[in-house]
Formats: C-alpha cells, structure tokens, sequence
DNA sequence: CGTAGATCCTGTTAGC
DNA sequence: TGCTAACAGGATCTAC
C-alpha cells in the first residue's frame, strides 16, 4: 500500500517524535511481525532495551530507527509497511487497534509507537548497519529518486539492457526504489508510455523522461501527505494524505484522461493492475 | 543469471 | 439480503 511519498511522510513523523529518545520495553505480538527477524520477537525486543533513537532513516520503502545501543554501536531497527502497515505515536493508553503487532514504550513516559497491520506483510527486524550506516537488511535495495547519490544516467543504462516491461522494471526494487503501482502507473501517464512496452526498446531521453516523472509526481504527492483511498494509509498521527485526488489513471477507470478526455481503463498485470490512457498510452503491438 | 509467477494475510466491495 | 469471488498501496521465494 504504501509507496516512497507515504512512508517518507511516516519518516518524517518518526524522526519528529522518537528522536533522542530511549527504548524502555518492546511488546511483540506473535511472531510474525518478527519474522525477518531470525532470532525470534523475544531476542528482538530484548535487544532493543535501552537503545536510544538516533533518528529515522528511509530507503525506498524500507524504514529504519537508527539506533545507539547501551555500549555505544550504532544498529538499526528495520521497518517496512508492506500493504496495509502503520506506525502510530501516541498515548500508550490509548485503545489497542486490532492487528496491533508491536508496541514500543520509552523511557520518559511519553507518547508509544505501535506498528497495525491488517494483512501482516509488513515487519520489524533488527539489523546491523555497514560504514555508511545502512543496515545490512537493506542493503539489496536500490537507492531512490530522492536519494541524493541516486544515479538516473546509470538507471538508465540499466533499464537499456532489461528484458521485459517497463512497467515491471519500474517495480523492481533493486533497480530503483521507492515507485509502486499508484506511482508507476501516473509517471507512465506522466511521460506517454504503456507500461507493456519492452524498457530496452525506449529511448534514453524517455527512459531518463520517465524516471524525472516518477519523482516529480512522488514529490507532489509528498507535499499532499501521499495517497490514501482509505483509513489503511495513515501518517504518525493517524491522518490520512489527500493526493488521492490528484491521480490522473491509478484507480480512475471509466473516468477521461485529463490530457485528452479519452476514457482511462484498467486491464490485470502481474496479479494486480495496471490502469492508462489507450490514446496518450498506445499499447504495444508486440507487448514485452 | 535474470525474469515471471505464486504466495504470504485480512478486509472490503462488486456481482450474482 | 446473503453468499462468493475478485481485488487491495508489496516483497520474497521458487521455478524456469
């Protein structure tokens, strides 16, 4: 569910509230929150004891604490979303949501993180983190469009020699992170590309045309608070972002393209959907 | 090796 | 109205 805009806007919450503080107790909830945490929910909420919170860091859609642990070294407690995961500040004496997994109470009494998740595609794990301070979990993740060191002329050049659909390229998080199916489908509106179309048969200047979309309509939707169709996507503090209304194809079916009033559709790729304007997005004759 | 497909899970909505 | 099937913002593992 979330895409790079939503979890940059729980980034920035986390980093507002946790910042400088210390981890009193973890509580997890079953073990499937800590799944990808391969000494088990008991060995990670211990090792969080005591930690402080240096700030919140981001990386696509992979979230992490950066953390101090009592002895001084530098860890990371790894977060991600998946479809349908929250992480919520507030007074820890406040109602338990269904499908709380984890909650994290501080040293100083103050308000408590919770991470909700509905579908459990989402978790927490503890990481060790490399000389530049990425944690090792992430480590397969390709860096993103807001990512100052991000490469696009080396995208690019990657994209020039990947079989397949561009659209599936774009998804691929270990080429350039960050871009969703939301995301992926607007900046292909955004640049005039079916998302069908082989990535090795665009021409750089598309292809480079196609990565500035995506940051610029992942930019825009961050300054919205990112997208959320529903109560499932919520910033810190439980509001919802109102890009929503600004999305051109994703979800608009049967609605006319804002270009040129041709009625969007919607057609099934890769078990999900892709939605496009058939008259500034002709299909491919041949589609990768 | 790179790429495509199935799978994890729960809730909501569309359609019969 | 009630049931069932399809679908939902994602990543990972397996099988070609």
């Amino acid at each position: 569910m979330p895409e790079l805009p939503e979890v940059e806007t729980v980034r920035r919450g986390l980093d507002t509230h946790l910042s400088g503080r210390t981890i009193a107790a973890v509580s997890l909830r079953g073990a499937r929150v800590a799944r990808r945490h391969l000494p088990g929910p008991d060995d990670l909420a211990a090792r969080l004891a005591s930690n402080e919170v240096v700030g919140a860091r981001r990386r696509g859609k992979y979230l992490w604490l950066e953390l101090r642990d009592p002895v001084g070294d530098p860890q990371a407690l790894v977060m991600h979303l998946g479809m349908s995961g929250q992480l919520l500040v507030g007074p820890g004496s406040a109602p338990q949501p269904a499908h709380l997994h984890a909650s994290v109470d501080f040293a100083d009494d103050g308000p408590q993180l919770r991470f909700v998740d509905q579908r459990t595609f989402g978790g927490l794990a503890l990481s060790e983190v490399d000389e530049t301070g990425l944690p090792v979990a992430v480590a397969h993740i390709a860096r993103d469009p807001f990512d100052p060191l991000f490469d696009a002329a080396a995208v690019v050049a990657r994209l020039k020699t990947r079989r397949g659909a561009i659209k599936t390229a774009l998804l691929d998080q270990g080429l350039v992170s960050g871009i969703g199916n939301i995301y992926a489908d607007e900046a292909l509106w955004r640049t005039g590309i079916h998302g069908l179309r082989g990535a090795a048969n665009l021409t750089k200047p598309t292809l480079r045309r196609l990565l500035d979309n995506a940051r610029e309509v992942m930019a825009e939707a961050l300054e919205q608070g990112g997208t959320s169709f529903d109560a499932l996507y919520v910033n810190v503090n439980g509001a919802s972002g109102y890009f929503d209304r600004r999305l051109a194809v994703y979800g608009q079916q049967g609605r006319p393209c804002p270009r040129c009033g041709t009625l969007i559709r919607r057609e099934a790729f890769a078990n999900r959907s892709s939605h496009y304007c058939p008259r500034c997005q002709p299909r491919p004759r041949r589609p990768a």
